[in-house]
DNA sequence: CTAACCAGTTGTAATTTGCAATTAGTTGGC
DNA sequence: GCCAACTAATTGCAAATTACAACTGGTTAG
């Protein structure tokens, strides 16, 4: 994909993987929306991502090694989208990001319970989720007894959805 | 700049801001470099921004309150680009960002250093290196006999350049 | 059988971005 | 006071990205 590199800067080499404006949605809804087949991303996305721009990108990511690519096996026509665990690290990042978000731009309320609650949690909160979704994407079981971070993420949402 | 958004979600919301190979790159330099005018900006940054599109991105961030502009009082011709408290917060997102790079993204030895030292610092290092940054960009004093989180930077990476 | 679904692809137009050269005004050295 | 270098941009053109709509070859549920 991309051989030559702007900078060896970490910052720099991050814009060259997620610098546009679609990756990052991509990836969200992946994460956060547990969407794993083309047609959820493309119909789901609040956004309204074009179909050759979801293609592309989607290409693009597993080229990268963030996303990776499988049939689906109860479904010949269908392929699964599953992150790997560079993308899965990037929970931090989007927690921190999406925090900063509800902070300083006109964010939906409802959109915001999600971002709150997952910066809220912090660290600990985060390492929940994360072995979440390596037993989901990478099929690495997870620690028995632990409550589900991504249940208590869809509970606020639902929660919030209600109060309107 | 934007009345239209794709959709109230803080993450998206923050791609429109920063969804683009430049506008962090440019922020990055402000933060990290020190860099105040158009010149050094453009002629410092090791990525090679044309000077059209700093143009551009100077404008955009400053029209979304992202960077404020004012002319510099020792020189009539020379602009001072400063950021304001909005951009200062991103402090975290891009520790967490640039410390995601070092880990999975062939980054430079010599670039890392810093992402190193800022993940270490964690987030008393952060509010350290933000009341300077407060300081620097919007007049704040920051409180006295505080060491200089800027300068503990700078002299990480100059010792590892002399390491070479 | 057939209509809906699946992950894309193709074509075209509009928009955005990148690069090189240039600009009008300012400054510092002599 | 002259001139070369500097300053923050701007202009013209090419290239890449994006949006929108139609279409594809195969699959599946009823």
């Amino acid at each position: 994909m991309s051989l030559e590199h702007r900078s060896g800067c970490p910052i720099n080499l991050a814009l060259e993987v997620f610098g546009d404006k679609w990756s990052l949605i991509v990836i969200r809804d992946i994460m956060f929306g547990n969407r794993r087949h083309f047609n959820e991303l493309l119909a789901g996305s609040d956004e309204g991502i074009a179909s050759n721009v979801l293609a592309d990108r989607l290409q693009r990511l597993v080229g990268l090694h963030m996303l990776s690519r499988a049939p689906d096996p109860s479904h010949k026509q269908k392929v699964v989208y599953s992150l790997t665990e560079p993308a899965i690290q990037l929970v931090p990042v989007l927690a921190h990001l999406g925090a900063w978000g509800v902070r300083h731009l006109p964010t939906s309320r409802e959109l915001s319970v999600r971002a709150e609650l997952l910066e809220r949690g912090g660290p600990e909160f985060w390492d929940r989720f994360m072995d979440e979704l390596r037993e989901q994407h990478l099929g690495i079981p997870r620690p028995l007894g632990v409550p589900s971070a991504f249940a208590e993420l869809r509970a606020a949402y639902e929660a919030e959805l209600a109060r309107a």
